[in-house]
DNA sequence: TTATTTATTATTGTTAACAATCTATGAATG
DNA sequence: CATTCATAGATTGTTAACAATAATAAATAA
């Protein structure tokens, strides 16, 4: 089978040549969506088709994705959706609780009033979001509220460490976990952060965020035992 | 000028021709070394010249160099060595006290007698290698316990994170401190550490280690100040 | 058949030529 | 004298063709 360019001819409708990052981007989605599973093989001349450019810029693509560990490369047998083991998984979700408690404990003593609001208007939006019944807004909304808080702390370093880790999470959880709408924060616990910000107590503030993401790691943990059985288990039930 | 390029017999020696990876870390050592100061630019052709490898190889190397934040890339207008800024050494050093407290809240509950004593024969090289006079292993060494400690904790992630701080601090020193043979850890705060980790108090062992990691970055604050002083200053004492 | 070897194809990796862009120089202009 | 503009050279960016490697299929021998 022949696979088209994706020209504007062969689609018939206008469309500008997609930029490197916008590739980035759309195979960051794919790999959030569960559209491209853990272990698909990524082929060059494909994905280049598909969306409409050179082999070099999915080159380049690849690499940058390798580089925040989104995609495995092999050399000489090309890349593929990552597959993070569970331990990694454990690590990644103990280091965001280092990273956003470092977050906390210094944005507590320095957060305006001003701050606190605009927070509370992030938390209404995700609570209407959730009660309309639009989980996927909701879900995005929550991430928000921990990149917000990032980024309220005026640290690049650690705003650029919990991005990189929120960019990994899906994948980790996808990969050990089946899909289950029920991965996202709990509104409440967001607002009991916002309550502690605003109390100006940072040990208590950073105990909170903890607790809440351990909530978050345990429900994960929980279902990942579940979807790996061993070996006996899978041959001697059929 | 005529640059020839770096063939077997333009210099007479063998030598086999140089990996990416290879290349990556000449680069990098030139730039800890001071070999090339931030602002420097990096021009493809040249350094493809000076290694004897392809433009291609260096583009590549360019761009993880960018990623590491260890050089700056503007479009079409290539790379040059980073030049972090003051408030990015801050946000550099404040994220490497969150993640090395991480790594020894984790390790000091866990850690083994035999992890101990390997830990008190690094000490004895580094305190070898500093009375010897070799400063430049005594820092390596120094450098080493750090990163011993992250692989000892066994989070892969807060391993990664630390080799990334690391790997970016000698040049957020090298932009704002005139070159300071004094920059290397103390190694009684070394055995401190230790000290702590072996009683199992995780609590005072973080705080040591903070303190050992405020006591490095104090020093490097203070004399940040001076070299950058304001443009009255520069301009009124002429 | 089953295993092993040998072509064939698919895929990734590299390169050199080309294109696009920026930079430096110097002349023309106000 | 400073500024603008045009030009040439240097530098980066892109591409298509080629090379090297791996994956697959076919052929052969046990």
């Amino acid at each position: 089978m022949i696979i088209e360019p994706n020209t504007e001819e062969s689609r018939g409708s206008f469309k500008p040549t997609m930029s490197e990052d916008d590739v980035l981007r759309q195979i960051e989605q794919a790999v959030i969506d569960h559209r491209l599973p853990p272990g698909t093989k990524l082929k060059e001349v494909q994905l280049a088709e598909v969306f409409g450019v050179k082999r070099g810029t999915i080159r380049k693509v690849l690499s940058r994705l390798a580089y925040s560990r989104l995609v495995d490369q092999l050399p000489n047998r090309g890349a593929s959706v990552a597959k993070p083991s569970v331990k990694e998984g454990r690590d990644l979700f103990a280091t965001r609780r280092a990273i956003e408690g470092a977050i906390i404990q210094i944005l507590t003593p320095e957060i305006e009033r001003s701050g606190i609001q605009s927070l509370r208007q992030m938390l209404d939006q995700e609570q209407n979001a959730y009660l309309k019944g639009d989980s996927k807004l909701a879900l995005a909304l929550s991430v928000d509220f921990h990149r917000q808080l990032a980024k309220m702390c005026g640290n690049s370093v650690l705003q650029e460490y919990l991005n990189d880790i929120i960019r990994r999470t899906p994948l980790v959880i996808l990969t050990h976990l089946s899909a289950d709408p029920q991965n996202r924060c709990r509104n409440q616990e967001h607002e009991a952060i916002v309550d502690a910000l605003e109390s100006g107590d940072a040990k208590r503030a950073v105990e909170i965020m903890n607790q809440h993401l351990l909530h978050i790691e345990n429900r994960i943990e929980h279902k990942s035992e579940e979807v790996q059985p061993d070996l006996a288990t899978i041959l001697l039930t059929g």
